[in-house]
DNA sequence: TATATACGGAACCACATGGTTCAGTATTCA
DNA sequence: TGAATACTGAACCATGTGGTTCCGTATATA
């Protein structure tokens, strides 16, 4: 039985809302990096790419394993399962509610046509 | 191939990481609702609920319409595609990026499986 | 008309975020 | 050994976030 906590959504959503977080995530999937490599490839620091793998491996995201003085970074074992179930679980909601409101979707698609020049709708 | 701005899915992902703009989603889903009637179900001001609104309908997920004095939300014509299109398109690296280890991907194959069959699962 | 309702907006607050610099420590290598 | 490399951690900064209160305005209602 899946239980997701709120509290992993939250702070899986939040690490995938910033752009250079999601580069290191599809830099990752292409091969493992160091700090270094994705400092450079992010240009910043760093510290500041040190604190955005932080963020990563909190959400369970990613995974570290120091060598020597080096630091790999890999995915790791989170394939966004529970974030990809919510917005599953939302899509259909969305879609169940645009279903159920035919003239709504009608009123929808007239309204992209004509963009917004008509005012009344009913609901 | 999907061009998805990064803007748009940088907010979408930030207005998701917030439990009570998730649930404001998934009320409106069910019903579409007043600023009154959602600051009361999710305990906060009005003013506070407003906040979220504003975010949910910037991130294009949420509508609104004043009619008197009451601005009702519901949902908005997004139906979280790019979101689910990036992470879709995550998964699919992370699952090759994976296949070398045959313990982990069989969990996954045995994870999807269940996953497409069988929906129950609660927030 | 008087009053209650529902919102709008400004201002404030504590704390989080996304970066930086600076000063270390631990490794590697010439 | 000594110098360069790779990271760590503290401190700082500007901005954003998630709430609040207070006040104002438009609308509904008795």
């Amino acid at each position: 039985m899946v239980q997701y906590s709120s509290f992993r959504v939250d702070t899986a959503f939040a690490a995938l809302s910033d752009p250079t977080r999601r580069g290191v995530l599809e830099q990752l999937g292409r091969a493992d990096a160091s700090i270094t490599d994705l400092a450079g490839k992010f240009h910043m620091t760093l510290t500041g790419m040190k604190k955005h793998v932080g963020v990563l491996q909190e959400a369970g995201f990613v995974t570290t394993q120091k060598v020597g003085r080096v630091r790999t970074c890999k995915l790791g074992p989170r394939g966004l399962e529970e974030e990809a179930a919510w917005i599953s679980r939302y899509r259909q909601l969305w879609a169940a509610r645009f279903d159920a409101l035919d003239t709504v979707i009608e009123e929808l698609k007239r309204k992209e046509k004509s963009d917004g020049r008509r005012k009344t709708r009913r609901a």
